[in-house]
DNA sequence: CACAGATTCGACACGGTGTCGACAGAGCCA
DNA sequence: TGGCTCTGTCGACACCGTGTCGAATCTGTG
């Protein structure tokens, strides 16, 4: 067998450990055993658990980063179908390696890079709505109110977390049938649902005038 | 010294640590140290280091259950002033004891223990919140969307990872001093806004029924 | 055949955890 | 005063998982 092989089949290995128990409860010994190797020979593959999750981690990635590529742009025919569209694909992706997502959450306690590599993730993602909602601002489809960036890390950081408790199957958690609508839900009143309190309003603008100021 | 003293010189030197570290760069003997005893006596007064963050942590759900008792209960009179003060507690007591808080969700990977004192938390918070949320709909003040106990659960877990973000100093994140607006920004919007799209609100309350037949 | 590189393995050292039995001081009673 | 128990303290030990190293083996090539 290749080296190549071997090192899918760690992979493999990883994977499918991943999606019976947290990565807390793999040992090394236990990756190279499913692969069939000592302990030791796995160290000629790879330099440690983490490294292994982040080759996981990077397909994802690679994946996510061509689905960018391919989003639909026309946010203005038929903005709830878009949105629906964005967060079904992650919705999608992380539902269908729940164990990396799981495993990513935690070693992102321990992992300098792991943490980087998804900060990267989710900064690219924060961007992308970020600049989505400013334009549908300046559009008039949506009224004012939470900056924009702000907004936008609030609600991929509400995903990422509501994914993350489906993923561990953590309580209280939305059922999953139910996660995706719950969210699209969510994402759209907030994006562009404007509500009735006129001073709450005002003293968020009033925030966002401040907030440029600073940054300026 | 007491027992009680050494106790308490325990947890004090947990949470001073725990402001400058996380909790896996903390050991037993750290902790011991700390209280200026060996490690093997710091056993006389906790089973591990998880029993000791369990042990912080219950002080600060204690603080939690009292505040709940105190919250105010007239919603109607001025809603956004009582959301807002209701999230600012949360907010203030996290941000007053972060380290507690990071140390709380990287033990969550581990201990059964902290994951279920922390879900109880959650789920109270929650089922707040769902009944505040449906006692706004049946009132008129509040559209029907996504399933109130569903909506409670995106925010509440939103809150714990803006918050938790903030506490781990993570990319990306809110910036302190706008996290308590744009948190009440967006849980307001997504309560009281309503969005412009019929046929995507239709569809959340098809979703709607389809879950409440399942749950009859 | 001989050699180099690739691959595997057993043995080791390290660091953290939790347990155990020995021991010391304090208070109390005879 | 001696002996007893209860409370704390401690050093030593066993355990587990990690990562390293050098020796052994295997494989293809000149």
């Amino acid at each position: 067998m290749s080296a190549d092989e071997r090192e899918r089949e760690i992979l493999a290995t990883a994977e499918s450990l991943l999606a019976q128990r947290p990565l807390h409860e793999i040992s090394v010994d236990d990756l190279a055993c499913g692969a069939g190797l000592s302990r030791s020979a796995f160290y000629f593959y790879f330099a440690s658990k983490e490294q292994v999750l982040l080759s996981l981690l990077d397909r994802l990635v690679e994946d996510q980063l061509i689905e960018e590529r391919d989003a639909p742009r026309n946010l203005a025919d038929d903005p709830p179908g878009v949105w629906r569209h964005v967060l079904s694909a992650s919705f999608e992706r992380w539902s269908a390696h729940r164990g990396v997502l799981r495993a990513t959450m935690e070693a992102r306690a321990t992992s300098a890079q792991v943490r980087e590599v998804w900060g990267r993730l989710l900064g690219r993602f924060v961007d992308r709505t970020a600049a989505a909602i400013d334009a549908e601002r300046v559009r008039g489809a949506a009224p004012a109110g939470v900056p924009a960036r702000d907004l936008a890390i609030c609600l991929c950081l509400m995903n990422e977390k509501v994914f993350e408790a489906m993923a561990a199957g953590a309580q209280p958690a939305v059922a999953e049938a139910a996660t995706l609508d719950a969210l699209v839900g969510v994402w759209l009143t907030a994006i562009y649902g404007a509500t009735p309190f006129p001073a709450a309003a005002a003293q968020v603008v009033r925030q966002r005038r401040l907030s440029r100021s600073r940054h300026a």
